[in-house]
DNA sequence: ATTATCTATAGATCTATAGATAATGC
DNA sequence: ATTATCTATAGATCTATAGATAATGC
Protein backbone atom coordinates (compact mmCIF):
# COMPACT_ATOMS: atom_id res chain seq x y z
CA UNK A 1 0.00 0.00 0.00
CA UNK A 2 1.64 3.48 -1.17
CA UNK A 3 0.31 6.55 0.57
CA UNK A 4 1.68 9.25 -1.00
CA UNK A 5 1.18 12.73 0.47
CA UNK A 6 0.69 16.23 -1.78
CA UNK A 7 2.74 18.85 -0.13
CA UNK A 8 1.39 22.42 -0.34
CA UNK A 9 5.20 23.63 -0.17
CA UNK A 10 7.09 23.70 -3.51
CA UNK A 11 10.65 22.43 -1.98
CA UNK A 12 11.22 18.89 -1.28
CA UNK A 13 14.37 18.12 -0.18
CA UNK A 14 16.39 15.29 -1.30
CA UNK A 15 15.68 13.39 2.10
CA UNK A 16 11.98 13.64 1.39
CA UNK A 17 12.06 12.84 -2.13
CA UNK A 18 13.98 9.57 -1.59
CA UNK A 19 11.29 8.90 1.52
CA UNK A 20 8.39 9.35 -0.93
CA UNK A 21 10.02 7.11 -4.05
CA UNK A 22 11.49 4.77 -1.76
CA UNK A 23 8.64 3.96 0.01
CA UNK A 24 6.63 2.98 -2.98
CA UNK A 25 9.86 1.12 -4.73
CA UNK A 26 11.87 0.35 -2.29
CA UNK A 27 15.07 0.39 -3.33
CA UNK A 28 17.40 1.24 -0.50
CA UNK A 29 19.39 -0.82 1.68
CA UNK A 30 17.46 0.97 4.76
CA UNK A 31 14.11 0.06 2.73
CA UNK A 32 15.49 -3.36 2.55
CA UNK A 33 15.67 -3.85 5.96
CA UNK A 34 12.00 -2.38 6.45
CA UNK A 35 10.56 -4.72 3.92
CA UNK A 36 12.36 -8.09 5.61
CA UNK A 37 11.53 -6.88 9.18
CA UNK A 38 7.72 -6.43 7.55
CA UNK A 39 7.68 -10.06 5.59
CA UNK A 40 8.72 -11.42 9.00
CA UNK A 41 6.29 -9.96 11.18
CA UNK A 42 3.54 -11.12 8.31
CA UNK A 43 4.27 -14.42 8.65
CA UNK A 44 4.72 -14.43 12.30
CA UNK A 45 1.03 -13.52 12.05
CA UNK A 46 0.15 -15.98 9.26
CA UNK A 47 1.57 -19.60 10.91
CA UNK A 48 0.52 -18.40 14.16
CA UNK A 49 -3.29 -18.34 12.51
CA UNK A 50 -2.98 -21.45 9.78
CA UNK A 51 0.02 -23.44 10.99
CA UNK A 52 3.90 -23.47 9.32
CA UNK A 53 2.88 -25.25 6.08
CA UNK A 54 -0.12 -22.64 5.99
CA UNK A 55 0.53 -19.84 4.34
CA UNK A 56 2.54 -19.57 0.77
CA UNK A 57 5.53 -17.27 -0.32
CA UNK A 58 3.79 -15.13 -2.72
CA UNK A 59 1.07 -14.76 -0.11
CA UNK A 60 3.42 -13.25 2.56
CA UNK A 61 5.01 -11.45 0.30
CA UNK A 62 1.73 -10.25 -1.24
CA UNK A 63 0.08 -8.91 2.35
CA UNK A 64 3.86 -7.63 2.38
CA UNK A 65 3.26 -5.52 -0.03
CA UNK A 66 5.91 -7.08 -2.54
CA UNK A 67 5.67 -9.55 -5.18
CA UNK A 68 6.69 -13.29 -4.51
CA UNK A 69 9.54 -12.64 -7.21
CA UNK A 70 11.97 -10.73 -4.44
CA UNK A 71 11.51 -13.18 -1.51
CA UNK A 72 14.88 -14.99 -2.23
CA UNK A 73 16.86 -11.86 -2.07
CA UNK A 74 16.18 -12.09 1.83
CA UNK A 75 15.71 -15.57 2.58
CA UNK A 76 17.58 -18.76 1.08
CA UNK A 77 14.32 -20.72 1.75
CA UNK A 78 10.89 -20.84 3.12
CA UNK A 79 12.20 -22.81 6.16
CA UNK A 80 14.76 -19.70 6.69
CA UNK A 81 11.78 -17.54 6.64
CA UNK A 82 9.87 -19.83 9.35
CA UNK A 83 12.45 -20.09 11.72
CA UNK A 84 12.87 -16.04 11.55
CA UNK A 85 9.18 -15.78 12.01
CA UNK A 86 9.00 -18.35 14.93
CA UNK A 87 11.23 -16.02 16.71
CA UNK A 88 9.76 -12.71 16.21
CA UNK A 89 5.90 -14.72 16.96
CA UNK A 90 7.69 -15.61 20.30
CA UNK A 91 8.60 -12.64 21.34
CA UNK A 92 6.09 -10.49 19.94
CA UNK A 93 3.74 -12.76 21.99
CA UNK A 94 5.10 -12.71 25.26
CA UNK A 95 5.97 -9.22 24.72
CA UNK A 96 2.58 -8.51 24.61
CA UNK A 97 1.75 -10.68 27.68
CA UNK A 98 3.78 -9.28 30.21
CA UNK A 99 3.35 -5.95 29.25
CA UNK A 100 -0.60 -6.48 30.03
CA UNK A 101 0.40 -7.59 33.43
CA UNK A 102 2.88 -5.78 34.34
CA UNK A 103 2.12 -3.64 37.82
CA UNK A 104 -0.95 -5.68 38.18
CA UNK A 105 -1.67 -6.17 42.18
CA UNK A 106 -2.12 -9.76 41.86
CA UNK A 107 -0.02 -11.09 39.38
CA UNK A 108 -0.82 -14.64 38.71
CA UNK A 109 -4.66 -13.68 38.48
CA UNK A 110 -3.42 -10.81 35.87
CA UNK A 111 -1.55 -13.23 34.10
CA UNK A 112 -4.15 -16.31 33.81
CA UNK A 113 -6.91 -13.47 32.58
CA UNK A 114 -5.12 -12.30 30.17
CA UNK A 115 -3.74 -15.74 28.55
CA UNK A 116 -6.57 -18.34 29.43
CA UNK A 117 -9.15 -15.54 28.01
CA UNK A 118 -12.06 -15.56 25.34
CA UNK A 119 -9.50 -12.56 23.84
CA UNK A 120 -6.79 -14.73 23.37
CA UNK A 121 -8.32 -17.60 21.88
CA UNK A 122 -9.90 -15.97 19.17
CA UNK A 123 -6.64 -14.18 18.05
CA UNK A 124 -3.85 -16.32 17.45
CA UNK A 125 -2.14 -14.28 14.86
CA UNK A 126 -0.93 -12.46 18.23
CA UNK A 127 -1.12 -14.32 20.85
CA UNK A 128 1.14 -17.39 22.23
CA UNK A 129 2.94 -19.69 19.89
CA UNK A 130 3.70 -22.24 22.01
CA UNK A 131 -0.47 -23.14 21.97
CA UNK A 132 -0.39 -21.55 17.74
CA UNK A 133 2.32 -24.32 16.29
CA UNK A 134 0.49 -26.66 18.79
CA UNK A 135 1.83 -29.96 16.56
CA UNK A 136 3.51 -28.27 13.54
CA UNK A 137 6.40 -27.95 16.15
CA UNK A 138 7.13 -31.32 16.75
CA UNK A 139 7.10 -32.10 13.05
CA UNK A 140 9.39 -28.56 12.51
CA UNK A 141 12.87 -27.82 11.72
CA UNK A 142 15.51 -27.89 14.45
CA UNK A 143 15.36 -24.05 15.09
CA UNK A 144 11.87 -23.70 15.71
CA UNK A 145 11.45 -26.95 17.86
CA UNK A 146 14.66 -25.19 19.92
CA UNK A 147 12.81 -21.45 20.46
CA UNK A 148 9.89 -23.28 21.00
CA UNK A 149 11.62 -25.32 23.87
CA UNK A 150 13.21 -22.26 25.40
CA UNK A 151 10.46 -20.70 25.34
CA UNK A 152 8.42 -23.36 27.07
CA UNK A 153 11.26 -23.40 30.02
CA UNK A 154 10.41 -19.72 30.05
CA UNK A 155 7.20 -19.82 30.65
CA UNK A 156 7.61 -22.74 33.26
CA UNK A 157 10.55 -20.00 35.59
CA UNK A 158 7.79 -17.20 35.14
CA UNK A 159 5.03 -19.48 36.67
CA UNK A 160 7.28 -20.99 38.89
CA UNK A 161 8.03 -17.73 40.59
CA UNK A 162 4.28 -16.54 40.62
CA UNK A 163 3.23 -19.87 42.24
CA UNK A 164 5.35 -18.53 45.22
CA UNK A 165 8.51 -20.87 45.75
CA UNK A 166 7.35 -24.15 47.71
CA UNK A 167 9.45 -27.55 47.42
CA UNK A 168 7.26 -28.88 44.52
CA UNK A 169 6.76 -25.65 42.80
CA UNK A 170 8.42 -25.78 39.25
CA UNK A 171 6.41 -29.08 39.17
CA UNK A 172 3.38 -27.37 39.76
CA UNK A 173 4.81 -24.52 37.31
CA UNK A 174 4.91 -27.28 34.46
CA UNK A 175 1.19 -28.68 35.57
CA UNK A 176 -0.32 -24.53 35.68
CA UNK A 177 1.58 -23.90 31.75
CA UNK A 178 0.75 -27.43 30.37
CA UNK A 179 -2.85 -26.92 31.90
CA UNK A 180 -2.78 -22.86 30.78
CA UNK A 181 -1.75 -24.05 26.59
CA UNK A 182 -4.22 -27.22 26.54
CA UNK A 183 -6.94 -24.37 27.45
CA UNK A 184 -6.42 -21.74 25.05
CA UNK A 185 -5.79 -24.93 22.23
CA UNK A 186 -8.38 -27.26 23.44
CA UNK A 187 -10.90 -23.92 23.71
CA UNK A 188 -10.04 -22.67 20.02
CA UNK A 189 -10.47 -26.39 18.37
CA UNK A 190 -14.50 -26.82 20.16
CA UNK A 191 -17.09 -25.72 18.69
CA UNK A 192 -19.64 -25.75 21.58
CA UNK A 193 -19.46 -22.67 22.66
CA UNK A 194 -20.41 -22.81 25.94
CA UNK A 195 -17.86 -25.48 26.84
CA UNK A 196 -15.13 -23.72 25.50
CA UNK A 197 -16.05 -20.62 27.65
CA UNK A 198 -16.50 -23.54 30.68
CA UNK A 199 -12.76 -24.81 30.12
CA UNK A 200 -11.48 -21.19 30.42
CA UNK A 201 -12.79 -20.32 33.15
CA UNK A 202 -12.45 -23.68 34.89
CA UNK A 203 -8.80 -23.55 34.41
CA UNK A 204 -8.95 -20.04 35.40
CA UNK A 205 -10.33 -20.60 38.36
CA UNK A 206 -8.03 -23.68 39.01
CA UNK A 207 -4.68 -23.27 38.57
CA UNK A 208 -3.85 -20.55 41.46
CA UNK A 209 -5.19 -24.02 43.50
CA UNK A 210 -2.39 -25.77 42.63
CA UNK B 1 1.19 -56.16 -1.62
CA UNK B 2 -0.29 -59.53 -2.82
CA UNK B 3 0.88 -62.82 -1.53
CA UNK B 4 0.31 -65.50 -3.99
CA UNK B 5 -0.04 -69.26 -2.11
CA UNK B 6 1.05 -71.93 -4.40
CA UNK B 7 -1.08 -75.30 -3.44
CA UNK B 8 0.21 -78.32 -4.25
CA UNK B 9 -3.59 -79.49 -4.64
CA UNK B 10 -5.16 -80.11 -7.21
CA UNK B 11 -8.69 -78.65 -7.39
CA UNK B 12 -8.94 -75.22 -6.49
CA UNK B 13 -12.28 -74.24 -5.76
CA UNK B 14 -14.03 -71.10 -6.92
CA UNK B 15 -14.39 -69.65 -3.30
CA UNK B 16 -10.62 -69.96 -3.07
CA UNK B 17 -9.68 -68.84 -6.48
CA UNK B 18 -11.94 -65.63 -5.52
CA UNK B 19 -10.36 -65.00 -2.36
CA UNK B 20 -6.90 -65.06 -4.10
CA UNK B 21 -7.85 -62.97 -7.14
CA UNK B 22 -9.78 -60.32 -4.63
CA UNK B 23 -6.99 -60.33 -2.37
CA UNK B 24 -4.71 -58.80 -5.18
CA UNK B 25 -7.36 -57.44 -8.00
CA UNK B 26 -9.89 -56.28 -5.28
CA UNK B 27 -13.26 -55.95 -7.42
CA UNK B 28 -15.95 -57.40 -5.20
CA UNK B 29 -18.05 -55.11 -3.00
CA UNK B 30 -16.56 -57.21 0.41
CA UNK B 31 -13.20 -56.31 -1.05
CA UNK B 32 -14.41 -52.48 -1.64
CA UNK B 33 -15.77 -52.90 2.13
CA UNK B 34 -12.40 -54.14 3.26
CA UNK B 35 -9.95 -51.27 1.20
CA UNK B 36 -12.60 -48.52 2.40
CA UNK B 37 -11.59 -49.45 6.12
CA UNK B 38 -7.74 -49.39 5.34
CA UNK B 39 -7.77 -46.13 3.48
CA UNK B 40 -9.34 -44.90 6.58
CA UNK B 41 -6.92 -46.53 8.73
CA UNK B 42 -4.25 -45.54 6.97
CA UNK B 43 -5.32 -41.86 6.99
CA UNK B 44 -6.40 -42.02 10.78
CA UNK B 45 -2.23 -43.15 11.18
CA UNK B 46 -0.94 -40.48 8.94
CA UNK B 47 -2.98 -37.42 9.72
CA UNK B 48 -2.05 -37.98 13.35
CA UNK B 49 1.26 -38.15 12.39
CA UNK B 50 1.61 -34.91 10.15
CA UNK B 51 -1.59 -33.56 10.76
CA UNK B 52 -4.74 -32.94 8.90
CA UNK B 53 -3.30 -31.83 5.36
CA UNK B 54 0.09 -33.84 5.70
CA UNK B 55 -0.52 -36.78 3.85
CA UNK B 56 -1.70 -36.87 -0.19
CA UNK B 57 -4.02 -39.07 -1.53
CA UNK B 58 -2.04 -40.76 -3.29
CA UNK B 59 0.08 -41.28 -0.26
CA UNK B 60 -2.57 -42.78 1.58
CA UNK B 61 -4.19 -45.04 -1.11
CA UNK B 62 -0.50 -46.20 -1.77
CA UNK B 63 -0.09 -47.30 1.80
CA UNK B 64 -3.59 -48.73 1.66
CA UNK B 65 -2.23 -50.76 -1.20
CA UNK B 66 -4.17 -48.93 -4.05
CA UNK B 67 -3.75 -46.17 -6.65
CA UNK B 68 -4.85 -43.15 -5.95
CA UNK B 69 -7.36 -42.93 -9.10
CA UNK B 70 -9.55 -45.08 -7.09
CA UNK B 71 -10.24 -42.98 -4.13
CA UNK B 72 -13.04 -40.79 -5.55
CA UNK B 73 -15.25 -43.65 -5.38
CA UNK B 74 -14.56 -44.40 -2.00
CA UNK B 75 -14.81 -40.87 -0.96
CA UNK B 76 -16.51 -37.54 -2.45
CA UNK B 77 -13.18 -35.69 -1.66
CA UNK B 78 -10.30 -35.47 0.23
CA UNK B 79 -12.43 -33.99 3.15
CA UNK B 80 -14.98 -36.49 3.51
CA UNK B 81 -11.95 -38.80 4.18
CA UNK B 82 -10.42 -36.42 7.02
CA UNK B 83 -13.91 -36.17 8.67
CA UNK B 84 -14.13 -39.97 8.97
CA UNK B 85 -10.20 -40.61 9.79
CA UNK B 86 -11.09 -38.30 12.55
CA UNK B 87 -13.78 -40.57 13.57
CA UNK B 88 -11.94 -43.29 13.51
CA UNK B 89 -8.88 -41.77 14.78
CA UNK B 90 -10.49 -40.86 18.08
CA UNK B 91 -11.70 -43.97 18.93
CA UNK B 92 -9.00 -46.04 18.11
CA UNK B 93 -6.86 -43.84 20.28
CA UNK B 94 -9.28 -43.72 23.08
CA UNK B 95 -10.16 -47.63 22.81
CA UNK B 96 -6.53 -48.52 23.35
CA UNK B 97 -6.35 -45.95 26.15
CA UNK B 98 -8.70 -47.27 28.02
CA UNK B 99 -8.29 -51.05 27.21
CA UNK B 100 -4.74 -50.55 28.85
CA UNK B 101 -6.22 -49.26 32.69
CA UNK B 102 -9.07 -51.47 32.40
CA UNK B 103 -8.85 -53.01 35.54
CA UNK B 104 -6.04 -51.56 37.19
CA UNK B 105 -5.76 -50.81 41.21
CA UNK B 106 -5.41 -47.09 40.96
CA UNK B 107 -7.29 -45.92 37.56
CA UNK B 108 -6.28 -42.39 38.31
CA UNK B 109 -2.60 -43.52 38.47
CA UNK B 110 -3.31 -46.51 35.17
CA UNK B 111 -5.05 -43.34 33.04
CA UNK B 112 -1.82 -40.95 33.93
CA UNK B 113 1.21 -43.42 33.39
CA UNK B 114 -0.73 -44.24 30.00
CA UNK B 115 -2.05 -41.26 28.31
CA UNK B 116 1.14 -38.60 29.85
CA UNK B 117 4.32 -40.96 29.05
CA UNK B 118 7.14 -40.93 26.48
CA UNK B 119 5.24 -44.26 24.70
CA UNK B 120 2.30 -41.59 24.07
CA UNK B 121 4.62 -39.00 23.38
CA UNK B 122 6.76 -40.92 20.59
CA UNK B 123 3.75 -42.47 18.99
CA UNK B 124 1.72 -40.05 18.04
CA UNK B 125 -0.01 -41.95 15.10
CA UNK B 126 -2.17 -43.79 17.39
CA UNK B 127 -2.43 -41.79 20.56
CA UNK B 128 -4.77 -39.57 21.74
CA UNK B 129 -6.81 -37.64 18.46
CA UNK B 130 -6.82 -34.58 20.97
CA UNK B 131 -3.17 -33.73 21.18
CA UNK B 132 -2.13 -35.18 17.68
CA UNK B 133 -4.48 -32.27 15.78
CA UNK B 134 -3.66 -29.75 17.87
CA UNK B 135 -3.89 -26.51 16.54
CA UNK B 136 -5.16 -28.26 13.31
CA UNK B 137 -9.14 -29.26 14.82
CA UNK B 138 -9.37 -25.61 15.21
CA UNK B 139 -9.53 -24.94 11.27
CA UNK B 140 -10.46 -27.87 10.15
CA UNK B 141 -14.32 -28.47 9.30
CA UNK B 142 -17.08 -28.40 11.25
CA UNK B 143 -17.82 -32.10 11.21
CA UNK B 144 -14.00 -32.74 12.83
CA UNK B 145 -14.36 -29.85 15.09
CA UNK B 146 -17.70 -31.73 16.10
CA UNK B 147 -15.57 -34.80 17.07
CA UNK B 148 -12.92 -33.00 18.62
CA UNK B 149 -15.52 -31.36 21.10
CA UNK B 150 -17.91 -34.46 21.32
CA UNK B 151 -14.17 -36.26 22.71
CA UNK B 152 -13.11 -33.55 25.33
CA UNK B 153 -16.29 -33.35 26.82
CA UNK B 154 -15.89 -37.43 27.54
CA UNK B 155 -12.38 -37.00 28.49
CA UNK B 156 -13.58 -34.65 31.27
CA UNK B 157 -16.60 -36.63 32.29
CA UNK B 158 -14.23 -39.71 32.90
CA UNK B 159 -11.77 -37.60 34.43
CA UNK B 160 -14.35 -36.36 36.61
CA UNK B 161 -15.31 -40.15 37.65
CA UNK B 162 -11.38 -40.77 38.42
CA UNK B 163 -10.85 -37.12 40.49
CA UNK B 164 -13.87 -38.91 42.84
CA UNK B 165 -16.49 -36.21 43.31
CA UNK B 166 -16.09 -33.61 45.42
CA UNK B 167 -18.07 -29.70 44.55
CA UNK B 168 -15.46 -28.47 41.90
CA UNK B 169 -14.81 -32.49 40.24
CA UNK B 170 -15.90 -30.52 36.95
CA UNK B 171 -13.18 -28.07 37.08
CA UNK B 172 -10.60 -29.89 38.85
CA UNK B 173 -11.32 -32.73 35.68
CA UNK B 174 -11.13 -29.58 33.20
CA UNK B 175 -7.49 -28.43 34.83
CA UNK B 176 -6.72 -32.29 34.26
CA UNK B 177 -7.86 -32.84 31.00
CA UNK B 178 -6.23 -29.79 29.86
CA UNK B 179 -2.61 -30.10 31.47
CA UNK B 180 -3.01 -33.67 29.96
CA UNK B 181 -3.45 -33.01 26.76
CA UNK B 182 -0.81 -29.87 27.01
CA UNK B 183 1.83 -31.95 28.27
CA UNK B 184 2.10 -34.71 25.67
CA UNK B 185 1.99 -32.02 23.04
CA UNK B 186 4.97 -29.59 24.48
CA UNK B 187 6.57 -32.65 25.26
CA UNK B 188 6.96 -33.89 21.28
CA UNK B 189 7.67 -30.59 20.53
CA UNK B 190 10.32 -29.79 22.68
CA UNK B 191 13.82 -30.73 21.35
CA UNK B 192 15.58 -31.31 25.18
CA UNK B 193 14.63 -34.24 26.25
CA UNK B 194 15.36 -33.75 29.56
CA UNK B 195 12.82 -31.62 29.82
CA UNK B 196 10.26 -33.38 27.83
CA UNK B 197 10.63 -36.09 30.34
CA UNK B 198 10.04 -33.56 33.49
CA UNK B 199 7.21 -31.94 32.07
CA UNK B 200 5.83 -35.47 31.40
CA UNK B 201 6.42 -36.62 35.26
CA UNK B 202 5.66 -33.29 36.80
CA UNK B 203 1.95 -33.69 35.25
CA UNK B 204 1.83 -37.43 36.43
CA UNK B 205 2.80 -36.34 39.77
CA UNK B 206 0.45 -33.39 40.05
CA UNK B 207 -2.81 -34.12 38.73
CA UNK B 208 -3.59 -36.56 41.63
CA UNK B 209 -3.48 -33.10 43.60
CA UNK B 210 -5.94 -31.06 42.27
C1' DA C 1 -24.62 -55.19 -17.02
C1' DT C 2 -22.47 -53.39 -13.28
C1' DT C 3 -18.64 -51.83 -10.62
C1' DA C 4 -13.94 -51.51 -8.31
C1' DT C 5 -9.65 -50.32 -9.67
C1' DC C 6 -6.14 -48.81 -12.88
C1' DT C 7 -3.52 -45.53 -16.04
C1' DA C 8 -3.13 -41.02 -17.59
C1' DT C 9 -3.88 -36.33 -17.23
C1' DA C 10 -6.13 -31.66 -16.44
C1' DG C 11 -5.87 -27.71 -13.70
C1' DA C 12 -4.48 -25.49 -9.63
C1' DT C 13 -1.33 -24.92 -6.41
C1' DC C 14 3.63 -24.06 -4.38
C1' DT C 15 8.87 -23.31 -3.96
C1' DA C 16 12.55 -21.61 -6.31
C1' DT C 17 15.06 -19.45 -10.26
C1' DA C 18 16.32 -16.53 -14.43
C1' DG C 19 16.58 -12.36 -16.50
C1' DA C 20 14.68 -7.56 -16.93
C1' DT C 21 13.90 -3.15 -14.71
C1' DA C 22 14.63 0.77 -11.90
C1' DA C 23 16.39 2.44 -8.08
C1' DT C 24 20.77 3.58 -4.97
C1' DG C 25 25.42 5.06 -3.94
C1' DC C 26 30.25 5.50 -5.13
C1' DA D 1 28.43 -0.59 -10.80
C1' DT D 2 25.57 -2.51 -7.63
C1' DT D 3 21.32 -4.12 -5.85
C1' DA D 4 16.23 -4.50 -4.54
C1' DT D 5 12.33 -5.65 -6.77
C1' DC D 6 9.55 -7.08 -10.69
C1' DT D 7 7.67 -10.28 -14.42
C1' DA D 8 7.64 -14.74 -16.11
C1' DT D 9 8.31 -19.43 -15.73
C1' DA D 10 10.37 -24.11 -14.60
C1' DG D 11 9.54 -28.14 -12.09
C1' DA D 12 7.34 -30.46 -8.45
C1' DT D 13 3.58 -31.14 -5.98
C1' DC D 14 -1.69 -31.99 -5.05
C1' DT D 15 -6.88 -32.74 -5.74
C1' DA D 16 -9.98 -34.38 -8.85
C1' DT D 17 -11.63 -36.44 -13.26
C1' DA D 18 -11.98 -39.23 -17.68
C1' DG D 19 -11.82 -43.34 -19.87
C1' DA D 20 -9.88 -48.14 -20.04
C1' DT D 21 -9.57 -52.61 -17.81
C1' DA D 22 -10.86 -56.60 -15.32
C1' DA D 23 -13.39 -58.36 -11.99
C1' DT D 24 -18.28 -59.55 -9.85
C1' DG D 25 -23.03 -61.01 -9.83
C1' DC D 26 -27.54 -61.30 -11.96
Amino acid sequence: MMVIIWMTCDILTEKMMSIIYTAGMGHSQSEKEKNHQRIVEVAARKIRESGIDGPGVAEIMKEAGLTHGGFYKHFDSRDDLVAEAVDAAIEQGQSDLFKAVEGAADPLAAFLEEYVSEKHRDAPGTGCTVVALGADAARADPRVRASYGAQVEKYIAHMEGLLGGGEDARRKAMAAVTSMVGAVLISRAIDDAELSEEILAGVRAEVPNL
